[in-house]
DNA sequence: TAATTCTTTGACCAACTGGTAAAATGAGTA
DNA sequence: TACTCATTTTACCAGTTGGTCAAAGAATTA
């Protein structure tokens, strides 16, 4: 991953160059979570932007460079609900409540998560890195606190990294299938929120409820 | 959806258009599985293939009708598994092997899991018919078998819908984000596998059982 | 105000890609 | 064998697309 212009400690950037910056990103992560990084072109990212495309080519030196920068801003956020499981709480609250913070961002960030689903898909070869170390790591600490709950027999016996990929799985498919799940159900947005979130409320409570 | 050359009634059909057929889709389905539609050209179809550009345009009008055909090939297997689940069977039983099902084609076909998942993601303009269709009306007829197993109490009250997207969430998540699973793991496949098949079970089983 | 630096644009290009046309080759059959 | 129809190849094209460049136009600063 090179340096991208907006990471460069330039004490020469205006606000001008803040403003574009994050207006070509936004218009990139709608148009690249539409169509995947070959479907997009420069073009529809410039007109989304109202900015031309060698303007954007100004900012960033490549498609390339901004697809990485969305992927970069991206990961930061991501790993924020994990993070937060705490294993001094309740372990059942813990979990129902990370499976809900998941799935509030699945509502809140749909484009991310599908740049993200994108990437994986086609073989996450600019996440590798980010996957095998900053992501293997935090898995790894929080399957060790579930064990530990589990050991302690705070929570049922429970295979903790695959509970982690259910987690996932479940919470994620509500932005990435959106598109599917809209087609087949016939409630609105709103109860479809809420029978979501209790249903995986309900799924995880009796897994780990002794 | 325009009649693919494969699809007439052609007697003239011969061993060779057969066999090249069948090779030229199962090269697309490499190739468009790997980088999405946009991203994958007819050059890289036509040397996995090992038939020269020009000869696949030959038994296929255009890119976008062999990635039709692909669809329409795969649509015909996906309903398949939660189509087996009978009434008459022990309700739980029924679940968990519908889930069994679902796991293994996941591990069988992950190419075509991911060309489905990529078509969803990306908003699913050619699929729109096929889901408002058939798989609406398969789920609907499967919701209404599950809701009758929890009116005879015959399992816990639980939301049939999203039960069922829990099913394919869970299931293809293993298909689609595998580069993702492979790189957290350090499991053998085999074992991964294993424990993936113990940990849906648990997780459905405890869900439905009072 | 003048000088300097940052931003924007228009014109352009080389590479790639889906697709075509026509001729050449091969297979099957009367 | 000769004829027909199916298959394959060669050469090619037009549109798209990522990216360049030099010059014009704003901001900012001296």
């Amino acid at each position: 991953m090179t340096l991208a212009p907006e990471d460069k400690v330039d004490p020469r950037k205006t606000r001008i160059r803040k403003k574009n910056i994050n207006i070509i990103l936004d218009s990139a992560l709608e148009v690249f979570s539409h169509s995947g990084f070959s479907g997009s072109t420069l073009d529809q990212i410039a007109k989304h932007a109202g900015i031309s495309k060698p303007n954007i080519l100004y900012y960033f030196n490549s498609k390339e460079e901004i697809h990485l920068s969305l992927l970069k801003r991206l990961l930061a956020n991501w790993l924020e609900p994990l993070k937060q499981l705490d294993p001094l709480g309740d372990p059942v609250t813990e979990i129902t409540d990370y499976v809900q913070r998941k799935l509030e961002m699945s509502k809140e960030f749909p484009r991310e998560s599908r740049l993200f689903a994108i990437e994986i898909l086609q073989g996450a070869k600019h996440l590798d890195q980010f996957i095998r170390t900053d992501l293997k790591m935090l898995v790894k600490e929080k399957t060790e606190i579930i064990d530990g709950w589990v050991e302690k027999k705070q929570i049922s016996r429970v295979d903790s990294l695959h509970l982690i990929f259910s987690i996932w799985a479940t919470t994620q498919h509500y932005a990435d299938f959106d598109t599917q799940i809209r087609l087949i159900t016939g409630e609105s947005e709103r109860a479809r929120q809420r029978d979501a979130s209790k249903h995986l409320k309900d799924l995880f409570t009796k897994l780990l409820t002794p």
